[in-house]
DNA sequence: AAGGTTCCATACCCTCGGTACGTACTCTCA
DNA sequence: TGAGAGTACGTACCGAGGGTATGGAACCTT
């Protein structure tokens, strides 16, 4: 079988193009990548246990000599594919964020791209529903905080400086408001009018927020 | 072979116990409920994918035979222990939180009592992380609003009524306070000292109970 | 251009969920 | 009270699917 597919990507490049990646290199991506593709959508239709290696393969018109030859295993599979959804997303999010220095205004801008991004069915199945299950929670945990939870602690401990002298409560009021906004976010995919839905809940995470404000002291 | 462990309930039923229940029907049972077990212990320790029938079996030492005649399959096995897990956990939480009338005394125990059963292994594993995953996002809300968060509902229904004019935001309001709570059991129970986590938790949403008292107007 | 390496296909193995069927035990009823 | 019926299993087997061993073709190196 010749590779008639994998060559798209190598032909558009100039012939003076300094970069040395070899042919051999780009059919290898190439196949890697749709590899990944096929995953990414075969995961995110029918979860983890749900999708076997064969269909995977057979969208990404390789066979399982490729995939193991790329992956040592189904769990490492998932877990690129994992990775590289998370951390996409994730860019989003501080994208979003960084367009403003307010913390009260970062966490709203936070937060409505965050119940954004969770409608996406990608991120939904593979890194809120399958991947605890599939990696072991602790694994995920681990994951997790160096993306999504990461944004949210920081902008939480922004959040609860500018009331000063909580101090203390951070690590436990992150883990909680994390988790509100997780729901919310299934809450918003879920509801028939996910508008609606979603200013609902951001009226809601906002008056609780308002709330804090006007306590004298937290801790 | 006979049964020799699983006469024990039967035995113990006096002679002129009135209750029609055969041998036979003692015997089935007894060995129904040792696969449940078995299958509880294993499911909780190695999760619904990584137990295998074969393990389920031979525990309750019987045969995949006995397990088909009871189970139509592994995923039913799986719904049973759920169900099972989940209704007595519930019932220990709405026997708790009905020793007080006041609905802010109702939901601080409620809260504390979740806090508890969440660090049992058991209701963690099964109820919590396997069950979206084993039986499907949809059949394991569905028994979610039947249990716990049925539960978490009336408790917040009450603390809002009690404030007055929220009615509108009552779903959504739920639905971000649940996923609150979940939040925080979980980091309890990953806390290395879990009693000072559960206080922190509990404060930090007192506090934001308590704010919500302060606003004039919250929808 | 010859050898070595990478990349991938083919064929096979093993575990495990599920099925078909046989059997022993028990309950019912004549 | 014993014979038929039905229940509660055990045993043997199948097929799907994850994983491996092996071979070969294309490519890079020298």
């Amino acid at each position: 079988m010749s590779h008639p597919a994998r060559v798209t990507k190598s032909v558009l490049r100039t012939a003076r193009n300094t970069t040395k990646t070899s042919r051999r290199q780009d059919y290898s991506s190439s196949t890697k990548r749709a590899l990944l593709d096929s995953a990414t959508t075969l995961f995110t239709d029918h979860g983890y246990a749900g999708t076997s290696l064969d269909e995977v393969v057979a969208a990404a018109r390789v066979t399982k000599g490729a995939l193991y030859h790329h992956f040592p295993s189904k769990l490492a599979l998932f877990e690129h594919v994992f990775l590289r959804v998370q951390e996409s997303t994730t860019a989003d999010i501080a994208k979003a964020i960084n367009a403003s220095k307010d913390p009260w205004e970062r966490a709203q801008i936070g937060l409505a791209k965050f119940l954004e991004v969770c409608r996406e069915p990608k991120f939904r199945r593979i890194c809120m529903q399958e991947g605890p299950v599939a990696l072991g929670h602790e694994r995920w945990q681990e994951a997790e905080k160096a993306s999504s939870y990461g944004i949210v602690q920081g902008t939480v401990a922004d959040l609860l400086a500018d009331l000063g002298g909580v101090d203390q409560l951070g690590e436990a009021f992150t883990a909680v408001f994390y988790g509100a906004i997780k729901s919310a976010s299934e809450y918003v995919s879920d509801a028939e009018d996910p508008d609606a839905a979603s200013e609902d809940v951001q009226a809601t995470i906002g008056a609780l927020l308002a709330g804090l404000r006007l306590l004298p002291a937290v801790g």
